[in-house]
DNA sequence: ACTTAGCACTTGGACGTGTTGAGTGCTAAC
DNA sequence: GTTAGCACTCAACACGTCCAAGTGCTAAGT
């Protein structure tokens, strides 16, 4: 009983049941394979693989389908990446050169990426505990409302509304945004809280108050800034997948919806060899996406950012492995140039 | 045959039939309200309200399920709003207070509102185009690229980043953004393009070049700023009010995905004498939309932006629209304070 | 030591049939 | 205008039968 067959055949089972959507017996394999043998030899290799627990058969009389495990063996060790057809490349390119902005950058990347892989596609800013301050700015909006913003390094403007305890001039408030810049420009985000407590921004007695609040701002957006972000898209695709399933796409609707479930959940993935993120089934903790698998992959400065996506475990691994990775790789270029 | 009974019949009808998700039959009726008549009458006041299109039947041996018409009778002169439970209220008090910033309101509204009614929640960011121009910040990122801020007195912040044709220096820099700011400050949002083109920034000939780039981002960015916007929240909700209906879920979550479809639909809707917006079924155009209907009002400064929520048209109205009443109401008193 | 043909066995799904119960419309009496 | 009574319809359910796909096993073949 050959060894390599034996993985012929799972790999055979895998591809065939994910076209087809149903359990494939070893009748059907033979016919749409050149294995070259019979389909008892088949039978043979089948109950072995069940034995090493990658096929499962749903009832005695169906065909088998991969389990969790021979998925991971599948992607592991028996796939190949399948490159993108050119016009797909040509898509990418076209439509990720087209935007300008780093929101319209990561919009567009998750919206072809869905469209692309036809399931959802989801995509974490990138990390921005690196990041420095680069401009802070105060707005007077009401008498005792001021806007603070802050501007990063990488081009992330955030903003807060602070109530000042008292009134503030305009010039007044010049002169303290000139200090907090002086204190802070170049500084890392992350850093941030801890050095405005640590080192006050001077002021006079009589603006103690508004400058203890605009530090509380501005720390807090510090830490809001570098806190992680989330965009999806395609979730309509889930309606697609779970069409024989449809009790399952209320939880997956939620976890998608509780970014910080798949933060976690995007964070916690291991990178195989080749940069490649993926978790197959209950290999992820989370009782909802039990039958869910992510393929994500880093990008960006030190692949730190996750992009990917988020589908039944009965997905095309290699192609939807190749989409991944292409656009990030896409991806980067355009945050690098 | 009595005018009155016929109505009291159909609101029963709804009432039963929202609960059960059950087409009802006329003993049933009897049974469950106290009518003071037999079944026998319940079944002609049936055959008469099927006559005008207010119920039907969907098939010979089964009870009446409410049709378009006959929900759209019901909101409008059967149903009346139950306001909503102590707890109920101070929750959505005390939630909402909690809210600092413009996009912190905005995403607490409609999180609020998705669990509160157990629906989809849809909010449409306020409009701007009466918004006046704050400030105006140019933040230099590399040699070439400025990151062009443009901050509305609303609160709201759009940033964009120019790609300059030669190299500018800091202070120069500082300079066009004073000039631009005093051509600006205090203006309409929707007027900078057409302002910039009519009466352009006057510079000198050597940096003309940067000035039309600058002056083209500043007009795309108010012109992107004034746009509208849309969040929403508790797309998992669909899952379970359209589970014995899988398959009508993705064209929902398509159009929910796609924007501009929201925003036309919400805009198009016409108030009735409360300030409610409801819409049934299929009186919306849209085919994907053909099973759902909407509430909304709108909230704010002239009610002009609007707030509600999306389900099945076999849906508790009376509740759901006391829901969205509520919502939109302290909605717009945390925004006027 | 593998491979293969053959065969008995299992079983979910498709199909046909009968039964039931909720619900209707109609008619005739109140 | 209301009601009791009745004949009728039809989806839903429960069975029973049949069939095709697929399996495991055994014995023979290379």
């Amino acid at each position: 009983m050959s060894e390599v067959r034996r993985l012929e055949v799972l790999r055979a089972i895998v591809e065939d049941y994910v076209h087809s959507r149903e359990p494939v017996g070893s009748k059907a394999l033979v016919d749409r394979h050149s294995l070259g043998v019979s389909s008892a030899t088949i039978r043979n290799d089948m109950a072995a693989l069940e034995e090493d627990g990658l096929i499962v058969a749903p009832h005695t009389s169906a065909g088998r389908i991969p389990t969790d495990k021979g998925y991971r063996l599948f992607v592991d060790r028996i796939s190949d990446v399948k490159p993108l057809s050119a016009p797909e490349r040509r898509a990418i390119q076209k439509l990720l050169d087209g935007a300008d902005d780093l929101d319209d950058v990561m919009e567009r990347t998750v919206r072809l990426l869905s469209q692309l892989t036809n399931q959802v596609a989801v995509i974490q800013y990138p990390q921005l505990g690196a990041a420095k301050v680069r401009h802070i700015e105060f707005v007077l909006l009401a008498p005792r409302r001021v806007l603070v913003v802050l501007i990063a390094d990488n081009g992330k403007v955030d903003q807060h509304v602070a109530v000042l305890p008292m009134d503030v001039a305009e010039d007044a408030l010049a002169t303290l945004r000139t200090a907090f810049l002086a204190a802070l420009s170049g500084k890392p985000l992350a850093g941030v809280p801890h050095r405005l407590k640590a080192s006050p921004v001077p002021a006079e007695p009589a603006h103690a108050g508004i400058v203890d609040e605009l530090s509380a701002s501005l720390a807090q957006l510090a830490a809001a800034s570098s806190e992680e972000r989330i965009l999806m898209a395609g979730t309509a695709n889930l309606a697609r997948s779970t069409v024989d399933f449809p009790l399952s796409i209320g939880p997956i609707l939620e976890a998608l919806e509780e970014q910080v479930v798949l933060l976690q959940l995007l964070s916690e993935m291991h990178q195989d060899a080749h940069g490649m993120s993926v978790s197959i089934g209950r290999e992820n903790p989370y009782g909802s996406l039990a039958e869910t698998s992510v393929v994500a992959t880093g990008y960006g400065p030190g692949a730190t950012a996750k992009v990917g996506i988020l589908g039944p475990t009965r997905m095309d691994y290699p192609t939807t492995m190749a989409a991944v990775r292409a656009v990030a790789r896409y991806l980067s270029r355009i945050l690098a140039g």
